[in-house]
DNA sequence: TGGTATAACATGGTATTTTATGGGAATCAA
DNA sequence: TTGATTCCCATAAAATACCATGTTATACCA
């Protein structure tokens, strides 16, 4: 049993005609010692998809539990938007999942699909936006150094 | 048997004139790891019905009665609102329920019902009103960042 | 180190199962 | 009997599991 679940490296693969696509080898690795399926959701922010656990939903579900009122129009709204748009995926024999059309869509994913890993959680892009997305982030990145302090404290 | 219990996604299932309609196979299977049945009210807010399994009444029950402070009295009014109002139902050997006239007036559904997970409930809409409540929701979310930083931060 | 054998993987195609849904029979209540 | 409700069967469509093959990566040996 491994101590480490980090989802790592950016994989390219094929997309075919009806949605699937094979998961990173590495990336089934980890998702078999916990699960048999892995959730996929709209990012809010990007046109990408992200994938996770179904344990960090979970996680997620009792937070907002904890910190909303039952009643609240708040609760409401982000179990809407979170859990209506979220997936189960699970995959056949030879690793693959069948993405749906609106998660394609989405992230305007036609032929290829690139796996970027994110620790915890992982996405999944165009090609095209990709590369957009990388850049973009260097620049960044160059501009204004990230605060580590803030990625440790959590 | 499986650590997770989430109703997610959103699916479109048609009502026939005897007000029958199909669980997702999704909540199905959720819910016959735990139960028999679901419990279904109107909802108090907006024009959908409510479902979930009777567990989560049982501890909203048991949360009113631990906390004095926490809800007020008006908050009660209303969860005596829903207890009276909600009712079981099982399903048919196909996976189907039949939803009452009360149920389906309120939510103004007339031929398909819009299935939407809520994490440990979901809510059932008409299509027109889903498209509506949808749209309020991602307009409010642009607006308002706080909400997305609950969802980053984990 | 270089070359080969072996295993793992990605991917295309096909078969099987599951699911949604319409129709009708059986059951029950009034 | 009539009307309503529940249960069961049939079918089409969609989702999913399985099989086969070429390719890539890995392990092994000289």
């Amino acid at each position: 049993m491994r101590k480490t679940f980090l989802f790592l490296d950016t994989i390219i693969n094929k997309v075919d005609a009806k949605g699937r696509v094979s998961l990173p080898s590495d990336y089934r690795a980890i998702v078999k010692e916990l699960s048999t399926e892995i959730v996929c959701y709209r990012s809010l922010t990007t046109p990408c998809i992200e994938g996770c656990l179904e344990d960090l939903l979970e996680k997620l579900a009792t937070d907002i539990e904890n910190s909303t009122d039952f009643f609240s129009e708040t609760q409401d709204d982000l179990t809407n938007l979170i859990f209506g748009d979220a997936k189960r995926f699970t995959f056949d024999s030879t690793g693959r999942i069948t993405l749906s059309e609106k998660l394609l869509q989405h992230a305007e994913i036609t032929d290829s699909a690139v796996f970027v890993g994110k620790g915890r959680k992982f996405q999944i892009w165009s090609e095209k936006n990709w590369i957009k997305e990388e850049q973009r982030i260097r620049e960044k990145i160059k501009l204004n150094r990230p605060s580590l302090k803030t990625e440790e404290g959590k």
